[in-house]
DNA sequence: TGCTGCACTGCAATCGATTACATAAAGGTT
DNA sequence: AACCTTTATGTAATCGATTGCAGTGCAGCA
């Protein structure tokens, strides 16, 4: 009553051939003759036969699993992009093992382990600011898997990666602010050290210098992405002498957070002042008011990581410096208006 | 220059021992002499050898790994729950697959694929409408490895699982509501053949009763926890000739579309009606107004489904029908007010 | 007929580690 | 001194599939 699980060896024998036909009428078809190949075919579907995947990959040298490093996996952010990289790779049959990097840093050796060509036949990170132990060895290859990185990258160093067009994004969130007749606009930032919020910074100042538009320090919030950070930089506002009549928040998050706190002081967005975020997240078309943002296509990302590499898998050449660059959409809703409207 | 990864033959040859030493000095320490054991670690540490996974599992007839099934990854509601999940399985040096579910319906032979004890040692699954094919070979035994809902699980057959109390949560909404004094109250629900969308009107109902009130049939708004299906209940309620002066949103998400639905026509909450959610999800304190809602304990709930599977692995024994679950807290914000308040 | 080439198929080595069992050495007991 | 334990290590089988190489048979061709 305890049938064991049907190994090759057991097909063989209920098809009259040996193993070395039934791996190969399984996984090459076409090399095998029709009538052994039914034969086969017909012994397998009766066993109940599935192939043992670790000895499969033991005997290829590979794992079939791509790993995908993620910064803080509680962030909702990036399940689009883990969504887009799962269909990627399912396409490929190829799994996806997810591993949360939050311990990185403190523990860089527990990441360390994972940088194994025995565990994943390569590497998509969704965290930029992996610490330096990690990328060399990544970079090396010396028996690590290859490394793409999707959203975010490494400030140093040359890495593949896919990303969207985030200084883009900033100049059009300025671009949108300014035609709306601002001309005193804010900014609350990411973590100093993100690449994001150089890039996004970049490109709202080329955008505002562009127009004769000046960024007051005291305009300039730093924040972190997150709820609280813009909530705080609400309150630093509120203290203002003279306040902005518009902030770009690099996150929709800082920008529901900034938004809300306001209203806890009965300041009205847009009312008071305009606010425009980026990403926008699915909550974003429904917040009150609406959030007018910038649209990055993070699941388009995942997918477009996912298959650079499948395909550096496939010709097994390990990726180049290539970079994937996507478009950003700004999504003008109701939390931005023109400044006399 | 291309020094291929050692393996466990080059640090016994530079140890002077048998590979089998080598083994049980990094697997079970104890078992070797002290002397043995610090020159294989040496030896182990100057080769920079790292064991070769697809091996071990080979010959342990394991693969380390515990597969999550997921109805769709790009819900955010899933990423906290993973996050707890990947938190206890890494610390039992367990790796999390992550696959997708949305094609199950569509394929079930996609999904039976991966229901084989050489892909993962255990299978994690947040999707509880998992087709009948798929459960009966999961419960089988045969071959398939053991299988623990979380969060969901399936309405027929008895599997182990993990799981907030929704029920009570129903009940709580309720009360909360009631005793601000809202006689009329509506629900919208989940998914019609959900087991959550039933607990949850369970405990509504149960709770409704003990209080005597009434639930009218065309205050109760078919959703599916999307906003848009909140979005969609907003325009029902308008179009009511008598309106509930309070709902119960089954989902955070249902209650945000409800809400600015509603603020789009002009109806302020809770002005004109006081809306309770469900999940509590990071955004809910900062909605607009911030969402009175149950807080469902997610990271946890993945925490207890990992931890259970570890222990069911562990003591390979099957898990048996054992449900563990976790209490659910009502969270008062400003959605919600005294009806003649 | 004999030779070449092609299409199939089988034999057996191989992937790299784990572990049951055998063996050896050292220590303890009477 | 004989014998039994205990501890430490080595030998070699094993996990299950894949694949290079060799062999077989048959068709085609001179």
């Amino acid at each position: 009553m305890e049938p064991r699980t049907p190994k090759i060896t057991d097909v063989a024998k209920l098809a009259g051939v040996s193993t070395a036909t039934v791996s190969r009428a399984l996984s090459r078809p076409e090399t095998v003759a029709e009538s052994t190949r039914n034969l086969v075919l017909a012994a397998a579907e009766q066993t109940g036969y599935r192939v043992n995947l670790s000895a499969r990959n033991l005997r290829r040298q590979r794992t079939g699993a791509i790993m995908i490093l993620v910064p803080n996996l509680g962030n909702p952010f990036f399940s689009e992009i883990l969504a887009g990289i799962e269909a990627a790779l399912s396409e490929a049959d190829f799994n996806m093992l997810v591993v949360d990097t939050r311990q990185a840093h403190a523990k860089p050796q527990l990441i360390l382990e994972y940088l194994d060509a025995s565990r994943a036949d390569g590497i998509i990170a969704l965290d930029g600011s992996l610490p330096d132990a990690i990328l060399s060895v990544a970079s090396s290859g010396n028996g690590a898997p290859p490394i793409i990185f999707a959203c975010e990258w490494p400030r140093h160093g040359e890495f593949p990666s896919v990303r969207a067009n985030n200084a883009r994004g900033g100049e059009l969130a300025i671009a949108h602010l300014a035609e709306l007749g601002h001309r005193s606009i804010g900014m609350i930032t990411g973590p100093e050290h993100n690449v994001l919020t150089h890039a996004r910074s970049r490109g709202a100042l080329r955008e505002l210098a562009a127009r004769g538009l000046a960024l007051e320090p005291s305009h300039v919030f730093p924040g972190d992405f997150s709820l609280n950070a813009g909530a705080g930089a609400a309150r630093a506002w509120l203290g203002l002498a003279r306040r902005p009549s518009a902030v770009f928040c690099q996150s929709d998050q800082m920008a529901f957070g900034f938004i809300s706190e306001l209203a806890r002081h009965g300041v009205p967005v847009p009312g008071d002042v305009s606010v425009v975020g980026f990403d926008d997240i699915a909550i974003a078309g429904r917040f009150i008011p609406s959030l007018t943002t910038l649209r990055q296509p993070r699941e388009k990302i995942g997918r477009a990581a996912a298959r650079m590499m499948m395909s550096h898998i496939q010709t097994s050449s390990r990726p180049a410096n290539e970079t994937t660059i996507l478009e950003v959409e700004l999504i003008a809703r109701d939390s931005t208006r023109a400044i006399d409207g």
